[in-house]
DNA sequence: CTAGGTGCAAAGCGTTTGCTCGGGG
DNA sequence: CCCCGAGCAAACGCTTTGCACCTAG
């Protein structure tokens, strides 16, 4: 592993993401960063929010067709994203009744999209090689 | 709803999706198209396959950090896309034996990545008023 | 001192859009 | 003849990156 130095920036990065628990994109995290350090650049939180995000400390949440959005809460778990106002809710699922118990909290359930990431049959042949 | 007019470019970008079944991204689709007129732009791909979509005619999937891809097969299913190779599989979930039946077909799961869409209680009641 | 981090700006990628022209009905 | 769709290129939103400078260790 590299070594890694401290920074003022990332721990406001961190913080950021800690205290703002409405799953706020980088933009988002950008401007909160700005008002403590008003000197601080986008390109230094991105990298923060990934290197964060790798290391496990905060979470990352793909939102297809969006901007990502960032979570403090690394407790692994999913989250249910509103078309119309772009609101992400933390959501424990049971996949089984995914659907339905959504529905029961209020939320209209109204395209499912999963995408499993991980390495496919070829490529693991590959790796054995 | 809008009248239809009927397009031969449209018609070709229709094809395209349905004649490859390997969930070609846009600039693939672009490509292709291209092979069978060599006039067809850019903005004309994304324009017909965002419309075909739509309709229902072809299957339109969003994979998170990536760019989107389309399939001509329209049964609702699901994808697992390879972090490695990006190859996007077909596959059709039981949900509670999700990642069991996903790593017996060969296919190492990683990372599940579950995005629900809709629209959440406070904009329901909002659409009420 | 030196390697990792920063700020800045430009480039990157995938996608959409404004405009003008062509062609289906 | 009307108006939807095409072609083209510019703009877009989000993110990454190259570079020169700064700073923790």
């Amino acid at each position: 592993m590299k070594a890694q130095r401290y920074s003022k920036q990332r721990e406001l990065v961190l913080r950021t993401v800690k205290d703002h628990l409405t799953h706020p994109t980088a933009l988002e995290i950008y401007g909160l960063t700005r008002e403590k350090d008003p000197t601080i650049s986008m390109g230094t939180v991105y990298r923060n929010l990934n290197l964060l995000a790798e290391q496990g400390k905060i979470l990352q949440i793909k939102v297809p067709g969006g901007a990502d959005r960032f979570d403090g809460i690394i407790e692994p778990h999913n989250h249910a994203v509103c078309t119309k106002c772009g609101m992400v809710m933390d959501y424990c699922f049971d996949f089984e009744d995914l659907s339905r118990s959504l529905e029961k909290s209020g939320f209209k359930c109204e395209e499912l999209n999963i995408t499993v990431r991980g390495t496919c049959k070829n490529c693991l042949t590959k790796a054995d090689e």
